[in-house]
This record gives C-alpha cells, structure tokens and sequence, in this order.
DNA sequence: ATGATACAGAACAATATGTTCGGTACTGAA
DNA sequence: TTCAGTACCGAACATATTGTTCTGTATCAT
C-alpha cells in the first residue's frame, strides 16, 4: 500500500482514536476528526464511506488483533488431573486487555463502551462456541445450548466492564477467578 | 396539565415510539417525529429540549411504571421450606414483560435495545441489591458484592435479550428457571 | 524521469437542528 | 358566558453537518 495511503489511515484512525476516548461517538463529527489528523475532507471521504464505516474498520483491526493472538491456545478440555483449570483462553483474554496494547480499554471504558463491547462480543461468541466443555456440566446440561453460550460470552463481557469501571485494581488472574465462579 | 399539552405530549410519544420499532434513534429525525405525530416544529421543541430529552423521558416514564408495578413484592427470603422459591421480583418481571404493556418489547427486540437496556440496567440495579439474599450463598462469600449483585442484574438483561431475540416462545416460567439457572 | 495517484483546499448542494415571531384557537377559572 | 392566559401553527431563519466535486500540487513506485 502506498506510504501516503498508510501514513493518512493512520492519522486518522489515531485521531478518532483520541476523540473517542474523549467524547461520545455520535456527538464527534467528521470535522473534528479531519482537523485533528490534518487531512483534507475529500481525502477523508476517499478512504471512509462515513463514519460509521470508520468504526466498523477501527473495531475489526482492534478486535482481530486481541483474537488472532489467541491463534495456538490450546484445545478446552476437561481437567480430570489437578492442572490449573483457569488457565484458559479467558484468562489469556484478560492479561491481554491488561496490558492494554492499541488503547482497547481506553475505548471500552469510555461513554462509547456499548459501541465496542458490541463488536467484541460477536468475536467471543465465536470463541465461546468452542470453550463450552470448561464449564460447569450441570448447567450444560440444563439450559439450551444458545442460551449457555451466550450467557458465558455476556458475563465475560460484563466482567470486563465492571473490571475497567472500578479502576482495573484486580489482576487479571483474580478477575478470571471471579469471572468462573460466577458463570 | 393542559389538556392541549397531554395531547400533544403523548402524540409525540406515541409518534415516537412507532419510529423507533422500525428505526434506528440515530436515524430518526424531528421531522419524522412531528410530522408523524402532526405536530409544528416549535410545539416539539417547546416540550422536548433535544431528541435525546425524549428518549430519556420515554424511558423514564416506561421503566417507572414496570418497576412500580412491583411495589408490594414480598421481602426476599430463604426458602427453608418447600414454597416455591422462584416465584419471586424477577418472575414478575419477566410476566410483565410479556403482557408487552406499553410496548416495552417492541423496544427491546428493536435495534435500540441497547439504549433502553441501559435504563432498564438502572432501574434493575437497584432492585438486585435488595434481592441477592436469593440467590447461590457460595457465590455470595466468594465474590465482591457489587461484582455479585452486577452479574444479577446483568444476567437478567442478558436472558430477557436472549428470550425476546428467539421471539418469545417460553413462557415466562420457563424463562425464570434458565435465570436462576444461570445465575 | 515519468506516469499514476493521493493529497489539500475550497466551493457546493442537501439535509438536520434549534430559534423566533405573529397570528389563531383553545383552555380553565371567574 | 366572558376573558385573560397560553398552547399551538406555520413559516422563516441562522447555523451546523454531511457527502460530493473540482483544480492544482506533491508524492509515489519503478
């Protein structure tokens, strides 16, 4: 791709990058993102179909990124010797937003956390699909198996946010303990 | 109140409401609103400051009235005998929901969900705090409590999302049993 | 060196927001 | 019934945002 293509995505993604971290997605306009990545409304046009498109491109580089690390995680299974059961996939997803590599929690702690959360649940989701054997069979067993599943993606998800809320003073080790007692 | 203002007032609402089951807020605009509910310009604005104002006194006056329908609900307590311990707050809940009074599921199954969510989220919170008493005791020693009682409340949300998405086909009963289940 | 192309900057139409104002019609109380 | 108060209409208005189009310039890959 052409430097120049590369250099004003970049400057424009950081520059929304930064307003969101600041004020709430739909009250940003494309205005203000053009003027602090100082390029031209036809250039910025010429790259984003809207603004909408913009995020759509911002959530699927962050997110892939956060997942694709998980790439060689290894298969769920069930722990019938002592091994550390909680050394999963969730507990990796956890460090990970920890270290807080692309400003991930920035964005999901700020006003437009709905907006993100959104797109990273469509990603667990996936995930979870194939983690179900982990936990408890009594429920399995119980519930339809959508309704599980989705439970486990949505109490991942509310754990992350109730983790940023109050500050991320638990480390992620002690938040995956509370996240598989609570599910 | 003047009649002429709950007239008007509730035209809004109604006008309102109908756009939104069929349209993102986002997309809605004052002139679809008060054409829609045939009213001038300047009435709209002069009993709703912005859009955003609406939608929140929408909300307001919905989750009120689902919640104060609650009001004389028995005191939690634990079930040492046998009556049955998920006729509870939350069962009520979920049957008054599906009455679909006020519309309140049109709006929840729209593609708005997460806005009302959000303020059903608030009013639910509050009402969790005093109903934990119900639920697991092992989790109740083992987590931080508003960690606890913020997968309570969340965990409600999540079910009655995941109910209203596969078009409502358990009863209200069968719904309450995956809650408890879940939780 | 050169042809291709990404860019700036400005102008543009189209749409939405929120305000103002004069005239009309309704309301609740006397 | 009267009457003062006020909610309403509707039209015009300033302002802001969106998304497009254009020309000339600078940068790119080769």
């Amino acid at each position: 791709m052409d430097r120049r293509q590369r250099k004003t995505r970049e400057a424009i993604f950081s520059a929304f990058t930064l307003l969101l971290s600041k004020k709430e997605f739909d009250k940003i306009t494309v205005g203000e993102i053009i003027e602090k990545a100082d390029v031209g409304r036809a250039t910025f046009y010429a790259h984003f179909e809207t603004k909408d498109f913009l995020l759509k491109e911002l959530c699927e580089e962050l997110f892939c990124h956060i997942f694709d690390s998980l790439g060689d995680t290894p298969v769920p299974h069930r722990h019938i010797f002592n091994c550390d059961e909680h050394d999963s996939v969730y507990l990796h997803l956890f460090r990970h937003l920890y270290k807080n590599d692309n400003h991930i929690l920035d964005l999901l702690s700020s006003r437009n956390n709905e907006v993100f959360l959104r797109y990273f649940r469509e990603n667990l989701n996936k995930l979870t699909q194939t983690q179900l054997p982990l936990f408890s069979k009594r429920k399995d067993e119980k519930l339809p198996l959508d309704f599980w599943a989705n439970h486990v993606s949505y109490t991942f998800i509310e754990t992350v946010r109730w983790w940023v809320d109050n500050g991320l003073i638990e480390s992620p080790e002690i938040i995956a303990e509370y996240f598989f007692l609570a599910v």
